[in-house]
RNA sequence: GAGUCGUUAGCUCAGUCGGUAGAGCAACGCCCUUUUAAGGCGUGGGUCCAGGGUUCGAGUCCCUGACGACUCACCA
C-alpha cells in the first residue's frame, strides 16, 4: 500500500530507534510462552501473587510467580508515565500494565523501547499477575521484548462490553487480506478454525473404522469420475498437456481394486467454473469406498458420520434445528417428485412425455435432451427445496450416473442416492460399477453425450476399465463436498466465510501479455 | 454470462442544486504513574477507482473500462 507510506516511513524510524536502543524486534528467535492467555485468566489465583501492605507482592513472592506471555498489542492507553496495554496471543487476551519507574530500574531502555511500540507489534512480556483496582486480571510488567514491528495501521477498531468495532467492513479486503481478517475479527477466526476441527474429526472417524487414507494424483491425462469442465495445464518434461482432476473417484476404486477394501481421501479437486456463495473453482472433496459394502451400509455411515462430526466438533447432534443424532429420512426419487410435482413415474418412462410434463408444470424444457436430465431437474426444482430435515432421495436416473451399477429392479434407474439437508446436497453415494462391460457401455454412452455437444460428459478411460476388467468386488462409495459440510455445521451463508483464500480476481489488472477469450 | 448497486483520508463513512473536500477513529506533538471505545489541548493527512466527454467550472452529469457486493443462470 503506497498510499500510507508516511505511516510506514514512521514506523520504520520506529524500527531504526528500537535497533539503537538494542530492542531490535526482528533479532530475536524465539521467546518462552509456557501457558496460553486463556490459561493465565484461568489459573490467575494459583498463579498471582499475594499482594503485601503496600498492594504489591514481596520480592520472594515474585521471584517464584513470575510468568511470561507473548502476543500481538491490540490496544494502547498510555498515560504520561504508566501506560495499559492489551497483549492478544489469537485465542485470548490479557491486560499489560507498563509503569516507567519499575520497568527503567529492571530493564533500563526499556521504557523508551515501549514508547516506540504500536498496535499490531508482537512483544514478549515477563512480569506477575495482578489486578488493577477495578478489578481486571493483568499483568505488571517487568520486562519487555519486542518481537516483531508491524509496518502498517492494522484494522482492528476496538472494544467495549465484548462489542467490536472492526476496521475492515469491505469483505472484499477481508479476504484479500485474510491476515487482518483472522487478527481482528474473532468470527472470521473461530469459523475458519471450526473447518480445521471438523476436517479434523471426519479424518479421525474413517481411521477409527480402518479406512487407509489415499492421496492419489491431481495431474491426470483425462479428469474424471463427475460432470464438470477441468483445468488445462502443460507437463514440460513429457511435453504432454495435463488436466487437474475434478473428482476422486477413478483413482480410489483402482485402489479397491488393489484390494484394499476400505479408502479415503480429502483433497482439492478443481472445476472451471464461476464463483458463487456456494462455488469455488478449487474445493475439497471427500470421498470413501468400501468394499463388500452397498447403499443402505453408504447411507448408515453418513448418518454415522455427521452425528459423530458434530458431536466431537460442537458437542451437540443438534444443529439449526436439525438433529443430526436421528436416522435420515429416505424417499424414493420418482414417488418424491411425483408427490411434490404431480407427474406420475410413468410420464417418465421417455423423453417426449417427460418433456410435455415438464412443459405442463411450467418449466423450460429447451436444453432437456436425455430423460435423466429431465428428471433431475424436476427433483431439484420441486423436490429440493422442502428437504429441510436430513433426507436420501434414492434411485437415480442412469443417464446422468455413469458410475453406478444399474438397479436390477428399475431399467434407467441406478442404485445411487443423495443426500440433502436444509434443501441443499450434502452427498452422493452409489454402489460402484464393477462389471467392466457395463463400465464400458455406460463410457460410450457418455462419448455419444459428448459428441452432441455435451462437453461435460465422461471421457473414455482404458486404464480404469482395465482395472475392472482384473477384477473389483461390489463396492459403495460416497462423496462429500467438505466446504458445504462445514457451512451447513458452522451455519455459514457464503462459501468465502469458510475457505481462508477464495479466489477472487487480481485487485490490479495483470500484465496484458493474454488476451481474455470466448 | 445477464441485471441492480457500489468504489471519497490508514479504517468506517458524510458530501444538498455542478462552484477545487468533511467527521469519527487511527497517525503525529504536548499534558497525564490503575486505564480499558482512557481523557485534555494542538497538528498533519486526499490521483474523490481509471480513462474519455459535457461545462467557464465535475467527487457530483454522460460514456467506456477495472474491481467488488447482491440476485439470476450452471455446477458440489
Amino acid at each position: 500500500m503506497s498510499d500510507d507510506l508516511t505511516i510506514r516511513d514512521l514506523r520504520l524510524e520506529k524500527l531504526a530507534k528500537l535497533r539503537e536502543l538494542g530492542f531490535d524486534p526482528f533479532a530475536v528467535e524465539r521467546f518462552d510462552t509456557p501457558t496460553s492467555i486463556a490459561d493465565l485468566h484461568k489459573r490467575f489465583d494459583d498463579l498471582a501473587p499475594a499482594p503485601g501492605d503496600d498492594g504489591h507482592p514481596s520480592p520472594e513472592d515474585i521471584a517464584t510467580k513470575t510468568i511470561s506471555l507473548a502476543g500481538r498489542l491490540v490496544s494502547l492507553r498510555e498515560m504520561g508515565k504508566a501506560a495499559f496495554a492489551n497483549v492478544s496471543d489469537g485465542d485470548d487476551k490479557i491486560q499489560a500494565y507498563f509503569r516507567k519507574n519499575d520497568l527503567d530500574e529492571l530493564q533500563p531502555g526499556a521504557w523508551a523501547a515501549f514508547k516506540l511500540l504500536d498496535i499490531g507489534d508482537h512483544v514478549g512480556i515477563t512480569g506477575y499477575l495482578f489486578r488493577t483496582k477495578t478489578g481486571e486480571q493483568s499483568i505488571y510488567v517487568r520486562s519487555l521484548t519486542p518481537l516483531s514491528k508491524s509496518l502498517h495501521t492494522l484494522p482492528l477498531g476496538k472494544e467495549k462490553d465484548g462489542e467490536q468495532w472492526y476496521g475492515l467492513s469491505d469483505v472484499d479486503q477481508r479476504y484479500r487480506h485474510r491476515n487482518l481478517d483472522l487478527v481482528a475479527k474473532k468470527d472470521a477466526r473461530s469459523m475458519l478454525l471450526n473447518r480445521s476441527r471438523i476436517v479434523s474429526a471426519v479424518r479421525r472417524f474413517f481411521d477409527d473404522r480402518g479406512y487407509f487414507e489415499v492421496e492419489t494424483p491431481m495431474l491426470q491425462l483425462e479428469a474424471g469420475g463427475a460432470a464438470a469442465r477441468p483445468f488445462k495445464t502443460h507437463y514440460n518434461a513429457y511435453d504432454m498437456d495435463v488436466k487437474l482432476r475434478i473428482s476422486l473417484e477413478l483413482y480410489l476404486k483402482r485402489i479397491i481394486c488393489g484390494d484394499v477394501p476400505k479408502v479415503y481421501e480429502i483433497g482439492r479437486v478443481f472445476r472451471n467454473e464461476g464463483v458463487s456463495n456456494r462455488h469455488n473453482p478449487e474445493f475439497t472433496l471427500l470421498e470413501w469406498y468400501e468394499a463388500y459394502a452397498n447403499l443402505e451400509d453408504m447411507m448408515s455411515c453418513v448418518e454415522d458420520l455427521f452425528k459423530d462430526v458434530a458431536q466431537k466438533v460442537f458437542g451437540t447432534t443438534e444443529l439449526h434445528g436439525l438433529d443430526f443424532g436421528k436416522p435420515w429420512h429416505r424417499v424414493d426419487m420418482l414417488t418424491a417428485i411425483h408427490e411434490r410435482s404431480g407427474i406420475a413415474p410413468e410420464e417418465l418412462r421417455d423423453l417426449e412425455s417427460a418433456k410435455a410434463a415438464m412443459k405442463r408444470v411450467g418449466l423450460p424444457t429447451e436444453k432437456e435432451n436425455n430423460l435423466g436430465g429431465v428428471i433431475e431437474k424436476l427433483l431439484e426444482h420441486f423436490v429440493e427445496p422442502h428437504l429441510q430435515e436430513p433426507t436420501f432421495v434414492i434411485g437415480y436416473p442412469i443417464e446422468t450416473s455413469p458410475l453406478a451399477k444399474k438397479d436390477p429392479n428399475r431399467p434407467g434407474f441406478t442404485r445411487r442416492f443423495e443426500g440433502y439437508v436444509l434443501g441443499r446436497e450434502v452427498c452422493n453415494a452409489f454402489s460402484e460399477i464393477n462389471d467392466p462391460i457395463d463400465q464400458r457401455e455406460r463410457f460410450e454412452q457418455q462419448l455419444g453425450e459428448r459428441a452432441k455437444g455435451d462437453d461435460e460428459a465422461h471421457p473414455m478411460d482404458e486404464d480404469f476399465l482395465f482395472a475392472l476388467e482384473n477384477g473389483m468386488p461390489p463396492t459403495g462409495g460416497c462423496g462429500i463436498g467438505i466446504d458445504r459440510l462445514v457451512m451447513l455445521l458452522t451455519g455459514a451463508e457464503h462459501l468465502r466465510e469458510i475457505l481462508l483464500f477464495p479466489m477472487m480476481r487480481p485487485d490490479k489488472p495483470q500484465g496484458d501479455d493474454d488476451e481474455d477469450e470466448d
